[in-house]
DNA sequence: CCCCACATTTAGGTGTAACTAACTTTTCTT
DNA sequence: AAGAAAAGTTAGTTACACCTAAATGTGGGG
């Protein structure tokens, strides 16, 4: 099957998005900043391609197809997101944008090669899965800093963001993958948690706690 | 100015078949595999974006800006295809593909990262000249193979073809940059020439002659 | 110097994917 | 449960870049 670059972005945002759940109109106008009518004609065209399941006004889910071709992308970007920091010495803050024009252009063979010189990565520089060649995903934390209690050290595993202000932010303050957090203080009348990191302290917003992932323990 | 994939190929197309000289419409056609009233309609849009001189039924010519954008397009992809074979092994029948779907997706900062990488090279595996970062083309050999007489030996230094089947089995024969050929025998009759390579003898078509540059002695 | 073959352009049409505006369906609020 | 707000869809356009078929321009040979 031949699709598009469109077509392709479709499908890894639903992907991205749903989760297994089904993706609104909205959200996905949203994730690629194109008008809700759009993406109404555009689900349309992928249901009659059977990469997805659609109901007027009740949102979309991937086929098993769909699903194939979405990690395929997923896998493609996160590799190339992998190699940049890797091979090329780019920062987790400049990765995305590059990775996400790369990712429809490159071919099966460039693929096996950054697999192979990259020793077959499972996370990429945020900590975010590599689906495998066969389509599986390794496995997360779902633990969010937000949910962390006073007084707990946690390690950080996963940056759920691509922003490359927050990354940099991040960066600044110590807060890496493989970072030991001590949660200091969580006042939630701020939605504020303080953290420490080696022995300098940090506020993070909620917003931001929510998109960090951790593992107990340190 | 931000350009379409598509005029970015126009443009290099342009420059590499005039060299200085116009193009005509079903030269462009041709090398591009479009129909040439395709071709005839980018050509008013380029002109009308002042990056080619265009009279109807006469040809086209790039303006500076037009050739600029042309050399910026050929830099990205020489560099590719010489990062492709430095970096990540391939080889030279194999990076003309991936580098023309690349060229146009990646930025200043993957252009500049590979560059310093690579050393700032100024030859691509083919032996093309990789223009600089300000528009300067290195020189090279125009000296042909076929013009080589019986008796004397020279040395590869470009081969201006990316057809893969001719250049693998170039690279099968050990005629690679670099190599020194003696040319043992001219057959003008049935157009061809034989050469040793090191110690194998290899009889090559005329058109192979063609696009084979070399440099006088060993 | 005229005519013909070839090159080139014009005219009209296709497919993709976006947009806006207007309409319909669903969901939330009271 | 009614009506308003939000979400989603339909209809009609636009831009890009391709195509085919038909018309037109150009240059060389008789």
């Amino acid at each position: 099957m031949n699709l598009s670059q469109n077509m392709e972005d479709y499908l890894k945002a639903i992907f991205q998005i749903g989760h297994g759940e089904s993706a609104s109109t909205s959200e996905i106008a949203e994730r690629l900043s194109v008008n809700p009518a759009s993406v109404t004609g555009m689900l349309k065209k992928l249901a009659e391609l059977k990469l997805v399941e659609y109901v007027s006004y009740r949102g979309v889910t991937l086929t098993h197809a769909g699903r194939k071709i979405a990690l395929e992308v997923l896998r493609h970007h996160r590799l190339i997101e992998t190699y940049l920091a890797e091979a090329l010495g780019y920062e987790w803050d400049q990765v995305h944008d590059e990775a996400e024009r790369l990712e429809h252009h490159i071919s099966e063979e460039f693929e096996d090669r950054i697999a192979k010189m990259l020793g077959d990565p499972l996370y990429d520089p945020h900590g975010d899965p590599i689906p495998t060649k066969d389509g599986r995903l390794p496995p997360v934390s779902r633990e969010r800093l937000a949910d962390a209690n006073e007084g707990e050290t946690v390690t950080v595993r996963r940056v759920g963001s691509e922003d490359s202000t927050t990354l940099r932010f991040l960066k600044e303050h110590g807060i890496r993958l493989g970072a030991a957090l001590r949660i200091t203080k969580r006042d939630d009348r701020t939605h504020t948690i303080t953290v420490h990191v080696q022995r300098t302290r940090v506020d993070l917003s909620n917003d931001v706690c929510k998109i960090i992932f951790v593992e107990r323990g340190s």
